[in-house]
DNA sequence: TCTGGGGTCCTAGGACCC
DNA sequence: TCTGGGGTCCTAGGACCC
């Protein structure tokens, strides 16, 4: 059997690439990307990295900066990343017959099968500049016979400008180089808990981590950083999934744009995330035995102020018409609502999803599925998949409840209105 | 004043069954 | 009052990922 190699393609900082794309004029400024209700910086152009601007910070801790440097801050915008991240996937196609996405902006890709590629280095270079060219995004590139190896071989290819953003780990002596100077944090696996409780054990590095007992590993941590070790050894754990199963619960949530004790703006907002909710549950087909709501005051707040409360209730059918979902959620949100908190998060949660092949029968309660309700959801779909059209009275008009966009940039690929103009 | 949103898997413990 | 092995299902908590 000959050995597998795997690449991983990965975004330089994703969104604010995404944001450069149609602002050629910031091209060289530092960018910050905020998250929903414009909190915090969840992306950062290199410009912003080199200026010590932190991932995560809050915006109003950043003010002075801004002005100092002239930072650009721009809303978060995932319809445009959405569609940059499909256009990247599908250009990959082009060079590999099998592909992984694994998140909005990276994916493995398998190699083993291409046997007319054997200089990895170049192929890498070639993937990487030609969706520079053709997209606009700039990508690092790995190759290893595992992901976790892929992973920390794209670390390094970001990290070490020599590389020139590509990285071949084939060979195990370069391998092992790398793994001596690698940090545990660059390790993929290993978060800030296992960290900390390495480093007790005196591992440091990842060349440590790989040279542990896998025993003790297993025993104190678990067995997926035993596969992690063991990958790190060049031992493939984690293999290729292709088609990654769908998913068990679909959440829609977010921060509400100021807090509010108005029942009515809870019920807006847990409504649209149920509409929201339940259109991407039918993208994939999916049907819910479950819903359940919550919503609660900042818990950041003094917490003799805290209120936070979800309840959940289970469909004797699974459902994918909104208009079930959208009942019960009110519902649910009627028992569990209490008056003169202020609350700031409402979220609902759909889950026991299941395929939508045929709903078990039950024999004594027969189920008859209504054919409009179904034609019913697949026209607001239609209507809806570019930008919102038509929405359900509960959703409310006026959505003085909505998470703050103050620097949005258009949405230049996804919406009509906002294409861009050539002069 | 201002602190994201959306997922997965593993493990331990309790309830319950034979 | 004490004694046993095995299995399933569920839940909560903790860890990780982007």
């Amino acid at each position: 059997m000959s050995r597998r190699i795997i690449g991983l393609i990965d975004c330089n900082n994703f969104f604010a690439s995404c944001e450069k794309v149609f602002r050629p004029d910031l091209a060289d400024s530092p960018l910050v990307v905020l998250s929903n209700n414009d909190g915090c910086v969840i992306s950062r152009s290199a410009e912003a990295k080199k200026l010590g601007i932190p991932m995560g910070i809050p915006l109003f801790r950043i003010r002075n900066e801004i002005d100092r440097y002239n930072i650009r801050v721009f809303s978060c915008n995932f319809a445009l990343y959405g569609d940059l991240s499909k256009r990247i996937m599908r250009t990959l196609q082009e060079f590999s017959p099998c592909i992984e996405q694994y998140s909005i902006d990276e994916a493995f890709f398998d190699l083993t099968s291409m046997k007319n590629v054997t200089d990895y280095e170049e192929y890498g270079f070639k993937i990487k500049n030609h969706i520079l060219k053709t997209i606009g995004i700039p990508v690092s590139v790995a190759f290893a016979p595992t992901k976790t190896l892929a992973k920390l071989g794209n670390y390094a290819a970001k990290k070490y400008p020599k590389t020139g953003g590509v990285v071949n780990l084939s060979d195990p002596a370069r391998q092992n180089r790398l793994l001596k100077i690698s940090p545990l944090e660059d390790v993929w696996g290993v978060g800030r808990q296992y960290r900390e409780k390495l480093d007790r054990l005196n591992i440091k590095t990842a060349a440590d981590l790989a040279d542990y007992d896998p025993q003790i590993l297993r025993r104190r941590f678990g067995v997926n950083l035993e596969r992690t070790a063991s990958e790190l050894n060049g031992e493939l754990c984690f293999d290729m999934n292709e088609n990654p199963p769908l998913r068990k619960q679909i959440m829609h949530s977010s921060t509400l744009g100021q807090p509010t004790s108005s029942f009515n703006s809870i019920k807006e907002s847990v409504c649209n995330h149920t509409v929201a909710a339940a259109e991407s549950m039918r993208r994939e087909g999916q049907l819910a035995g479950m819903i359940a709501v919550f919503f609660r005051t900042n818990s950041f707040a003094d917490s003799r102020d805290y209120y936070g409360a979800s309840l959940a209730q289970k469909f004797i059918y699974p459902t994918d018409d909104t208009r079930i979902l959208l009942r019960s959620a009110v519902n649910l949100l009627k028992q569990i609502w209490r008056d003169h908190y202020y609350y700031s998060k409402a979220g609902v949660i759909l889950s026991d999803l299941n395929e939508n092949n045929g709903i078990q029968l039950d024999l004594f309660n027969r189920h008859e599925e209504d054919p409009r309700a179904k034609n019913l959801m697949n026209l607001m779909d239609r209507l809806n998949s570019r930008e919102q059209q038509i929405f359900f009275l509960g959703q409310g008009i006026s959505r003085g409840w909505k998470a703050n966009k103050d620097y949005k940039s258009p949405s230049y690929t996804t919406r009509w209105s906002d294409i861009l103009k050539v002069k």
